[in-house]
DNA sequence: AACACCGCGTTTTTT
DNA sequence: ACGCGGTGTT
């Protein structure tokens, strides 16, 4: 057997780990190490060395994006076809075991996947409904404490009633979304997970079942699991099979949502004799950067010790500007980026990364100005957005009239007469009866208890409603065009002449051709209809944020949504104490950690060029903050490999121009040249300032 | 049913 | 500062 395409391309670190014949491995992976060639080159080794049938295999990684990167990565690299593969998210999984398992685990067949904002619509009606007060009781506190308890295992349950009036207010809460999740058949997120964990520890047939399918679980981003991730992977493996887990503990920025390093070390504990690699051969970036990196991830108390290195070339110091305020400090970030630009350099290319959202703007405004393509990351994915989320509605009641949330939704949308008198009556029956509104509402006009007008509404809302149902079997993008041009939501949407109506078209537009594009390529299936396991693709994989991702835009993003992605040049701006370091994370040690590590991740993004700045003042929440002090990490990293635009700062190695200084290294923020914050200055390059 | 106003929150995000 | 959601007015 030649095994030389699996192992040629990688390093003598890389192959142990591949070729290791450990039950359990765990390989600590630093950032550029090549994660994902070890994760998809062991695959392979399996599947042709140790014959393992890509059957019996798992792999799991927790973003669609990273699932389908390994996918096709796996798909040139080996010779057998992988669509019976167990590739995916965790949640994604889940979703399937659930669906194949339904009865076992107590679920409707048709049972739908809610989002995050489909699953604070629903805790606010569970409020309203038991006549709580939505202020005393927050519907996001309460998804809070929803989500957490499930992310420990608790089911309501299992939650101690302790004289605490609020915890038990919360139980009753919790237990209450239960009972609404169960009626109409829906599924939280976090719900995927546990309820998998539950049948798979419950249910022993099933459980057996799996053992003896899989014989080797992958897992991705080890360091990113939760509790939950981790009993499931547990539950899935077994006694009989082996456990790959790639991950790096200084890349961990979730733990604030559930996410827990302590996976890591607790890994080697509950598996026996855990093989253990790690992959410090960084092929990303220049050794200035690595060394940086290194420098300043190694204030972190609480981690595995590890050494990036490279082989690479030293390249270009690490340049830091400091500006007095946002507007200074886009106009030199974008001034930078017309140079490379001019230079030839793709805007693709370019990465301004910042802490917060709320920072983009500038950024925005000064690339816009000076006409500049770029795309920002986050906000609003495309099936997340109000128009297409009504449209959505629509086609999830047409086929299960269960759905009091959509039913809700879009009972008076677009603006039909059924008004706010209607509702309740229609609410109070399905209260008093326990039906579906949708049941309730058909009750409520046989048996005539609304005047004539509003019956006349609701009677044509049902004539609009059951025209839908009727053409349920039809392919599944007519009737999605069928809808949005019958329901009225078009002509609505689109109604004023602007350019929000012009994008509501266009979304509109774009969920037909969603829709097409999902009937023609998804794996036919045998349970579900076409329109069905569409609603809860939706759900699964909410799509992108934007709809062109032009090649040559420079892409401005935060630094948690960088993670995982390289750039040849990568601006980290806003590195000011309070900022990065988050003014929220100060307090204790371990959230000051996880934003070094935030910075760590951000520093790694950059191959050739790493450009920092800071603003000693800027805007932030209308109000003028002055005399930001330079990140603390900032002075974390090697003096000698950064290099001062300005010189303010004793944080770089002597300059030309700027005065020798005989300072300890770690001293502290001092002004030069004897300018004052606050006072007026002129500079050469950027002109009149303060 | 459309529009105006008020108050609130405002770190990070995937599924 | 700013946008969103909820409430009140016309």
């Amino acid at each position: 057997m030649d095994v030389s395409p699996i192992l040629d391309a990688l390093n003598d670190r890389q192959r142990e780990a591949v070729t290791t014949s450990a039950r359990y491995a765990l390989v600590i992976a630093g950032a550029g190490s090549g994660k994902t060639r070890v994760l998809t080159h062991r695959i392979a080794w399996l599947n042709h060395v140790e014959k393992l049938s890509v059957h019996g295999i798992v792999a799991v990684t927790f973003t669609n994006k990273a699932a389908r990167e390994m996918r096709s990565r796996l798909e040139s690299l080996l010779d057998v076809s992988i669509t019976n593969m167990w590739l995916g998210t965790f949640h994604g999984l889940c979703y399937r075991l659930l669906r194949r398992h339904w009865q076992e685990a107590e679920l409707l067949q048709d049972f739908q996947v809610m989002d995050a904002q489909d699953q604070l619509r629903l805790v606010k009606r569970v409020i309203k409904n038991l006549n709580l007060d939505d202020k005393q009781w927050p519907p996001k506190q309460a998804r809070w404490f929803i989500n957490d308890c499930k992310g420990q295992g608790m089911r309501s349950e299992n939650i101690q009633e302790s004289g605490d009036f609020s915890l038990i207010q919360m139980k009753k809460i919790y237990a209450a979304y239960e009972q609404a999740c169960k009626r109409a058949g829906l599924v939280d997120f976090t719900e995927l997970l546990l309820r998998a964990v539950e049948l798979l520890r419950d249910q022993e047939g099933i459980r057996r079942h799996y053992h003896q399918r899989f014989r080797a679980v992958l897992v991705d981003e080890f360091q990113d699991t939760g509790k939950l991730q981790y009993a499931w992977l547990r539950h899935l493996a077994g006694e009989q099979a082996s456990l790959f887990v790639v991950g790096d503990d200084d890349q961990s920025i979730y733990s604030w949502r559930g996410a827990c390093v302590e996976n890591i070390h607790s890994f080697r504990q509950d598996f026996a004799d855990t093989a253990l690699y790690r992959l410090e051969r960084n092929y990303r970036s220049t050794s200035s950067i690595l060394t940086t990196a290194n420098q300043l991830i190694r204030t972190n108390r609480n981690r595995m010790e590890k050494n990036l290195w490279t082989e690479g070339k030293e390249g270009r110091p690490i340049l830091l500007f400091s500006a007095s305020d946002e507007r200074e400090e886009s106009q030199f970030v974008v001034g930078y980026i017309q140079e490379r630009i001019e230079d030839g350099h793709g805007g693709g290319d370019i990465a301004v990364l910042y802490r917060s959202n709320a920072q983009s703007r500038v950024f925005e405004e000064a690339l816009f100005a000076a006409g500049i393509p770029y795309r920002v990351y986050g906000g609003l994915r495309f099936f997340e957005r109000a128009v297409v989320k009504d449209a959505l509605a629509y086609l999830r009641l047409t086929h299960n009239t269960e759905d009091d949330q959509s039913f809700e939704r879009i009972i008076n949308l677009p603006p039909r007469g059924i008004g706010l008198r209607t509702m309740e009556t229609v609410r109070n029956v399905a209260r008093t009866r326990e039906l579906s509104l949708y049941a309730a509402g058909r009750a409520v006009l046989d048996e005539k208890l609304l005047p004539a007008r509003a019956a006349a509404a609701l009677v044509e809302f049902y004539r609009l409603l059951d025209g839908f149902i009727g053409n349920n079997r039809l392919p599944l993008q007519e009737q999605t065009e069928h809808i949005i041009k019958h329901s009225g939501l078009r002509s609505y949407h689109g109604r004023a002449n602007d350019e929000k109506a012009q994008s509501n078209i266009e979304n509109m537009d774009e969920l037909i051709s969603a829709a097409s594009e999902f009937e023609t390529n998804r794996l036919p299936d045998a349970e579900l209809t076409p329109a069905e396991s569409f609603l809860s693709h939706v759900a699964l994989e909410a799509g992108d944020n934007q709809a062109g991702s032009e090649r040559s835009s420079v892409q401005l993003m935060t630094l948690h949504s960088a993670k995982g992605l390289e750039f040849p040049l990568v601006f980290m701006v806003g590195m000011e104490e309070g900022l990065l370091p988050h003014a929220k994370s100060l307090d204790d040690i371990d959230s000051l950690e996880e934003e070094r590590r935030l910075c760590y991740v951000g520093i790694t993004r950059a191959r050739e060029h790493l450009v920092l700045s800071y603003a000693e003042g800027r805007r932030y929440y209308g109000r003028d903050e002055v005399r930001n002090m330079v990140s603390r990490f900032v002075y974390e990293m090697p003096r000698e490999f950064i290099e001062e635009v300005r010189p303010r700062l004793h944080v770089s190695r002597p300059r030309r121009n700027a005065p020798s200084s005989s300072r300890s290294s770690n001293d502290t923020f001092t002004e030069q040249g004897g300018v004052k914050v606050g006072q007026t200055v002129r500079h050469a390059t950027f002109g009149e300032g303060v």
